[in-house]
DNA sequence: ATTGACCTTTACGTTAACGTAAACTATAAT
DNA sequence: ATTATAGTTTACGTTAACGTAAAGGTCAAT
């Protein structure tokens, strides 16, 4: 058994550069549920998979609500037959959307490189 | 001369599907400045770009305010040396952070693949 | 001249995602 | 025992990005 390893809420807030505010507001929206020893939170390497999801889905613009629900999706699976093609469904329309998303980058990368091109060509001429 | 594309506020809000309280909020914010025909706005080609900019970088997560740094990025580059050394580092760090988000991207796209075959799988054994 | 379709400004309301502060508890170190 | 440090709950405040009226102006068509 690898010691299964264990986070404070100040040691994660501390690596993802949150407050624990936002991490105990993430479990007020039901996308975390830490352990408890005692009175204090303790989390565990799924947690910290989650949070890290969390703050990769609000980098891309999602909100916490689709970030719950791209979360719900890693769970076990644990479902029957219905649940498991519902799931599907839902990843392949998320996977679009990112794949609409990852053409919006494309583009945007690609105008302001040319930018750059023309403000460095002026500058070559000034 | 080919004829000046103009639009109306409503033709805007109807391709772009949002409403004309959208559009005149960016207009407030210092995002559009279109003209005026009497007391009505009308707006040409370079602002029906501005506006497709500005919902592409909300698709991207950006700010309003984020988005018109973007937006002035484009803009005619008016400037002296100095000015244009500074745009050149702005818009080389807005890709560096486009680069970042679109590995972001990678990674959800990846993951979200492998919960969908291990669905598939679930479906396939039952 | 009045209806309808569009436009305008002004202003208050709403939601998401936290920030900030107060008041308290627990535990380890001096 | 008392400070320090880190944790807790509760609650009100804040900002961005609009939504939603309200009240009215313009202009073509009936």
């Amino acid at each position: 058994m690898s010691e299964p390893k264990q986070y404070s809420i100040s040691e994660l807030a501390a690596e993802f550069d949150v407050t624990t505010r936002t991490i105990r507001f993430y479990e007020e929206k039901g996308l975390l549920a830490p352990a408890r020893k005692g009175t204090s939170r303790i989390y565990n390497s799924a947690d910290h998979t989650k949070l890290k999801l969390i703050l990769r889905g609000k980098r891309l613009g999602f909100s916490l609500e689709e970030s719950g629900e791209i979360i719900r999706m890693y769970d076990p699976a644990h479902g029957n037959r219905a649940q498991l093609e519902k799931l599907i469904v839902m990843i392949q329309s998320r996977r679009e959307q990112l794949a609409d998303q990852r053409e919006d980058l494309q583009m945007m990368m690609f105008e302001l490189q040319q930018v750059e091109q023309r403000a460095a060509e002026a500058l070559g001429k000034s």
